[in-house]
DNA sequence: AACTATTTATAAGA
DNA sequence: TTCTTATAAATAGTT
């Protein structure tokens, strides 16, 4: 694309290959973007240059999850692999990795904290924030759902509690006089009548939801 | 490229996705080769659709080279920026508990993203999202500041230009009416009237801050 | 999978 | 390196 026609040849004029190099990086770089924004799609793109210098790009800035999930595609490579002779040296190198993959999670973990901000780009920012962004979305979720529950918890524990008060109200009310039928008191609102001590049935009399919230508390949940 | 203007967000019709995958895909592929081939570079391209299927590219074939040499490459730099206390005690730890501190990270990581938030009690959940809440304000403020930097420099940018063109302007007038002085074109809109050709003075005239922003563009950083 | 109208990338030049 | 411009190449929408 340009004004002569492309030949897939080493370029011999070193200026020309370097000046070329840069231009064609940026393009590549930003073709894996688009792809992977466009297309939902995983990439890792790992240039070294001739001179040995390293260009990167990973979808979401995570080229270390990108590898591991290569590697974890190719498993059965490497599991040949690892059986030989040379874990020693294997294990040895994991070392370095591992020192180098606390290094690297130490510092994403910082960026996703807000913290050390200053070395990223206009562009790594903005991925930052929007991950982060939909991350707080899935949190705020499951807050409420945990609160839905705990809520939920609770109100059988007070139906459980008045249950009990009414069973006692009912003894009493037993002795003091025999003759009376134990389902006039025991109302309709118990819903516990033929429960056995374990599982209890959901209280959906009436087309009631399963889950009542008192209305004062509904205001909660809508963070 | 294309009948339509490419808009940088995933792509919704699953079919369209789809296609322009493959044909998107192709052309990485291709420039991959290309620009290992014309630069002499060492390229790693790996790619996963959305469905997880891999599709990969590496100079001679040999991911595996690459993959090593990258992670050689991220450790040199790496070891060269541990020299925080922090790293020192790390790097004393053995194999298996660099592991399980790995694990750790991960683990927080996923939590920091919105992942795998089931393990969580209702308290942690609330704690992790004041956090979360907190970093992404501070996500956001760099964010405006770097915009604001960008916005900024484009205007000297600009600026500049119009300098260059009104200097035009003034050579052909002057050719034209050379009675004409100079200081009539030259209004006081142009800042640079003094200014030489490195460093440029901020436009703080009539108690304008620094930075000045187009009305259309403050909506950007409303996010 | 082919076809094109367009957009995009980029080679060459400055 | 950066910008400009002419042109090749990629590709979005269509058939």
């Amino acid at each position: 694309m340009g004004r002569g026609r492309v030949t897939l040849k080493r370029i011999e004029n070193k200026i020309n290959r370097q000046v070329t190099f840069s231009k064609r990086r940026a393009g590549l770089l930003k073709k894996s973007h688009e792809i992977s924004v466009l297309c939902d799609a995983d990439v890792a793109l790992i240039v070294f240059s001739t001179k040995g210098k390293l260009c990167e790009y990973a979808t979401n800035s995570s080229m270390e999850r990108i590898l591991e999930r290569y590697e974890r595609y190719s498993y059965a490579e490497i599991q040949h692999a690892s059986t030989n002779i040379e874990t020693q040296g294997i294990l040895a190198l994991d070392h370095v990795k591992l020192k180098a993959r606390i290094e690297l999670l130490q510092k994403r973990e910082r960026h996703l904290k807000g913290e050390e901000l200053d070395s990223l780009t206009l562009k790594e920012i903005q991925s930052l924030e929007q991950q982060i962004d939909t991350g707080l979305k899935q949190i705020r979720l499951r807050k409420n759902q945990l609160m839905l529950e705990t809520i939920s918890e609770l109100q059988k524990k007070i139906k459980e509690k008045e249950r009990v008060t009414q069973h006692d109200l009912e003894q009493q009310t037993h002795e003091m006089m025999p003759s009376l039928h134990l389902g006039m008191l025991s109302s309709r609102n118990d819903p516990f009548q033929a429960g056995g001590d374990g599982e209890i049935e959901e209280n959906q009399r009436e087309g009631q939801p399963a889950t009542i919230i008192p209305a004062w508390m509904v205001q909660v949940f809508k963070t």
